[in-house]
DNA sequence: CACCCGAAGTTGACGTGACAACTTTAAGCT
DNA sequence: AGCTTAAAGTTGTCACGTCAACTTCGGGTG
């Protein structure tokens, strides 16, 4: 019965600083990545994680795995990305889609904008952060990805470990 | 010198995963307002405030401030919400567009979902932090809208008083 | 071999959000 | 009054993201 029947006003400002914050951040990152080389947040992320990768070509399927997205926003995403020559989807001889890789605008885009984009990243975030609100945020964003993915049924380890290393969005 | 060239590790993992506990909370909080009230976050958001309205009739322009929306974003919303019957737009005589409100149908919907909405903000977010969590994310969320606010020449007070009692998401 | 089933991937429809261009109104100024 | 302007609001266009429906392979198993 201690439970309030609505959140206390104290909780919707911090609430609605928050869902606020996240919103002009990414706003602000985003547009900065549109201006200084052309491209968007979502770009960037299957660029830079093509370009990890060791083959510079992977499949759809892998792609959606790194960076824990569904399969059908990958695919419309490539779509978009292949029209304007950032990607090419490779067929084998029967026009089955066989893999995604960088084109060379695609790669030039990605080498270009990695500096100055995790630069942005440290500027607008990190360096307005001190070790305990990082801590919170950490702790904070483990639980949610770890709650959510333990709901959805993903077995065991699956997508977590893979976090570690990709998606930055 | 003392730059790094990029972000260190740990700092992609905490970017990452933050990134992903934002997407992942929305789409979880949007999922449930959908299912047991059938109404979408950004229709909750314009429901609520103009629930809050002392009239029950604001002007575009206000309903943007007190959501800090841009004005497109908010006529684009509400010409979504009259099509489903959520909100109506009145004329005056001379077919000028003077009030918007909510219909009976908006009004019942915001009222049921209310509670429900606050109670899920309340399991999802703020049971899974501590006091002090909180107060830094808190802190921090107020020092990104100030920046942001305050290098697009939002002059002196202006939105950020308005944003402590509304805008929910 | 034939069948069926599940994984991989695509597509369409829709709501959302940003930005820019535009129209109309309401004020101000001289 | 008449002219200019800025505010208020709308509209179009585009990219992003979700969901559901669909196609097509690749393997089993009878």
């Amino acid at each position: 019965m201690a439970k309030p029947r609505t959140l206390e006003p104290e909780q919707w400002e911090l609430w609605n600083s928050w869902m606020q914050a996240q919103r002009l951040l990414a706003r602000e990152l985003d547009r900065d990545l549109q201006r200084d080389y052309g491209i968007s947040k979502a770009e960037f992320s299957v660029l830079v994680t093509l370009h990890r990768a060791a083959e510079g070509r992977m499949r759809v399927g892998e792609l959606a795995e790194s960076l824990a997205w569904e399969k059908s926003r990958v695919a419309h995403q490539l779509t978009r990305m292949e029209n304007r020559e950032l990607v090419d989807r490779t067929e084998d001889r029967s026009g089955r889609r066989i893999g995604v890789g960088l084109t060379a605008k695609g790669r030039s885009a990605v080498e270009n904008a990695i500096l100055g984009h995790a630069d942005n990243i440290r500027r607008y975030f990190f360096e307005t952060l001190t070790p305990e609100q990082a801590a919170a945020i950490h702790m904070w964003s483990r639980q949610m990805v770890d709650r959510v993915e333990a709901r959805s049924g993903e077995g065991a380890d699956g997508i977590t470990a893979k976090i570690a290393d990709q998606s930055i969005m």
